[in-house]
DNA sequence: ATTAGGG
DNA sequence: CCCTAAT
């Protein structure tokens, strides 16, 4: 039945608002997703083979010289491991040191600073700026009888030519077993680059073989590749810097008088930043989390649709550039980790992990502010547990990217599971779906979703150094672990952990937060790598540390695989909206309804709002119409299907009543309108 | 701004 | 409860 799904949809899968969402866009979206269940893809095999062309953001700034002539560059490098020796230390230490691969074969893809680069696409020409991404494509064979990726392998063609880029897609080979190191391999056997600065690489995507790309709108931001199309842009901004300027636009959550979120919007000078935006933060006492993440476009193509469009859930505004001055800040001694091991169990085994790296954190009114930087992705790792190195897809592992602009702001009374949500919903809506969120305190997972920020120690003045978040593929088990060897990863940099003091932890009335419903589980990755840390909570009461509590294996990676670049705190800010409170109705609420419909009959809710909700006013006609259709689906449904305050029969005979009587008259009245 | 309906 | 299309 038609409702009953929909009803299913609507209420089962309602989330307590204890968290909103990242931004509205997020919803809706999921490309990487669905591949994902389509195909078996490993959610991080998607993410790094598309994250590259999702984050584009100059690395560092090169020289924006025009050497090679008036279009920029990308300057495609694909080297083996023994070339990789005359490549310096550049690749050093990577960290994908892949035990099952006899050979490595890197992909490079340098974008210089110079904007506007160009290429074509199915003979469209696109230009883009700032881009900038590395990639490490890693050597695997593909299981003949592994993964169904469904659709084959969709072959990029690049051709480099000295500043210019032209990428097309030339191959809809149905998945053969061939690898993408297979495929260069051959390529360059049968094809060897010749010295004119010409190179020709073939690069293998996952995707389908309908992956032809066309350009809808916006070619200019438009990226090209043959599999699952989500890009990020950066702004037509030329001498800007890695970062793009915009007029910052936030949107300040207040509070009505019936607690409601009231969004406002306003537009603060470049230079206010951040104070201007905690300041006028909520209080944060109810699990209230606003958060601001812009600064990227997306744009994808869906497989099926063959075409690139920008997500339309998205709202834009104010992209003018906007100068400001380039407050860069070496980030680099965030990644500076112990070298601890993972030990254990570990349901990720294998998997890709990435680590958002944290440029700032800090505390004002409560409210806990978090700048994300960038990420590095890397490959975990079962200590002890080989895992055989079958059924891989393509691989391409992207080392490094940047996550644009990012920040959250939570309040410290917020739970570790809405911190979790904030942050995985912003990646999210960048990345895709299919994401798992872990945070790290002082290098250990933090395990208890349940407790505030404060009592988990996130909150301290010590900020940044505490906390690390980590991402995961959400169903990490399904996966095909690609790399038996260590992990590649970094957190936050860890140190001794100060403890809170207890009073933070029982201060009485500051946190109703830590009354509200669990906070959903954010994936099957929560038995992950990371032990997890005790909560002060419970470390403050007195009561032992779990024996298990061991620290991370995070070897520092490769400070020069990360992507350290400033971050302009003072961007504008994207939407973000606020999921009211959840409310349910109570019985008398119900009566009120029921009678005013009675009297009124479906379809003139704001007469019934007026006459029965007048004062209170976080009803409104929808929410009071939504209610009364959930009413007569509770009233056809059998009493032990039925779920909340229960409603008293005689309400629901009456609802059922009404709504046969209104409908009816309903249908009558549209039949003599058209006679 | 309301209404209707899908999610 | 959200989102949108259609009024």
């Amino acid at each position: 039945m038609v409702l009953q799904r929909r009803l299913e949809y609507g209420f089962n899968g309602y989330r307590m608002p204890e968290v909103p969402r990242a931004s509205r866009s997020a919803r809706g979206r999921g490309p990487i997703r669905s591949k994902l269940e389509a195909n078996q893809i490993h959610a991080f095999e998607s993410l790094a083979s598309v994250a590259g062309k999702l984050l584009q953001e100059s690395k560092d700034p090169l020289p924006t010289n025009d050497s090679c002539g008036k279009d920029p560059h990308f300057k495609f490098d694909v080297i083996t491991k023994s070339e990789q020796q005359d490549k310096g230390n550049l690749l050093k230490e990577e960290p994908c040191e892949l035990g099952s691969c006899d050979e490595e074969t890197f992909l490079y893809v340098h974008g210089l600073q110079e904007r506007r680069e160009s290429y074509t696409l199915n003979g469209v020409s696109h230009s883009q700026e700032n881009f900038s991404y590395e990639i490490n494509s890693v050597s695997k064979s593909l299981d003949s009888e592994g993964i169904n990726i469904g659709k084959g392998l969709g072959a990029v063609d690049s051709r480099i030519f000295c500043g210019s880029y032209s990428n097309k897609v030339v191959n809809d080979s149905p998945l053969s077993g061939e690898s993408i190191v297979d495929l260069l391999k051959r390529k360059r056997a049968t094809e060897p680059s010749q010295d004119t600065g010409i190179k020709e690489d073939r690069i293998e995507f996952l995707g389908s073989s309908e992956d032809v790309m066309e350009v809808e709108e916006r070619p200019h931001e438009l990226v090209s590749s043959g599999h699952d199309v989500k890009t990020l842009f950066s702004r037509d901004c030329k001498n800007q810097g890695p970062f793009l300027r915009h007029r910052s636009n936030i949107r300040v959550v207040n509070r009505d008088d019936d607690k409601n979120t009231m969004i406002k919007e306003f537009e603060h000078p470049p230079d206010n930043g951040d104070r201007t935006i905690m300041n006028l933060a909520a209080s944060g006492h109810d699990g209230k989390i606003r958060q601001v993440n812009r600064n990227w476009r997306t744009c994808y193509a869906h497989q099926r649709s063959q075409k690139i469009y920008p997500f339309k859930k998205r709202k834009l505004f104010n992209w003018s550039p906007l100068n400001t001055s380039d407050r860069g800040c070496n980030c680099e001694d965030i990644f500076n980790s112990p070298d601890k091991r993972v030990n254990g169990d570990n349901c990720c085994a294998g998997s890709m992990i990435c680590l958002l790296s944290v440029f700032n954190i800090c505390v004002d009114s409560d409210i806990l502010c978090i700048y994300f930087l960038s990420a590095a992705v890397g490959s975990s790792s079962t200590t002890g547990q080989q895992v055989p190195p079958k059924s891989n897809n393509c691989n391409l592992s992207i080392k490094s990217f940047k996550v644009p602009e990012l920040f959250i702001e939570v309040p410290t009374t917020a739970t570790v599971g809405s911190l979790k949500r904030t942050v995985m919903e912003a990646v999210t809506s960048i990345l895709g779906d299919g994401l798992h969120v872990g945070i790290l305190v002082q290098g250990k997972k933090v395990r208890d979703d349940n407790k505030t920020l404060l009592q988990t120690g996130i909150s301290q003045d010590d900020k940044r150094h505490n906390l690390g978040f980590i991402l995961e593929p959400k169903r990490a088990k399904l996966t095909y672990p690609p790399f038996s060897e260590d992990p590649s990863l970094v957190s936050g940099r860890s140190q001794e952990l100060t403890r809170h003091s207890t009073s933070l932890v029982s201060q009485p009335g500051t946190s109703d937060v830590s009354m509200n419903p669990p906070v959903l589980s954010l994936g099957g990755c929560n038995d992950g790598d990371f032990k997890e840390v005790p909560s002060l909570a419970s470390t403050s009461i007195g009561k032992t540390p779990p024996t298990c509590q061991a620290l991370v294996a995070v070897p520092p990676i490769s400070m020069k695989a990360l992507a350290v670049v400033p971050f302009h705190r003072k961007s504008g800010h994207q939407e973000y909206v606020q999921r009211r409170m959840r409310r349910p109705f109570s019985v008398p609420e119900v009566e009120a309804l029921v009678q005013a419909v009675e009297k009124l009959g479906t379809g003139r809710w704001r007469d019934v709002k007026l006459r029965a909700f007048e004062s209170e006013k976080h009803r409104t006609y929808v929410d009071l119409k939504d209610k009364w259709k959930t009413l007569v689906h509770t009233a056809r449904i059998s009493p032990q299907q039925r779920r909340g305050e229960p409603v008293p029969q005689e309400l629901l005979d009456r609802v059922l009543a009404t709504h046969a009587y209104w409908s009816h008259r309903h249908a009558k009245q549209q039949a003599k309108a058209v006679v």
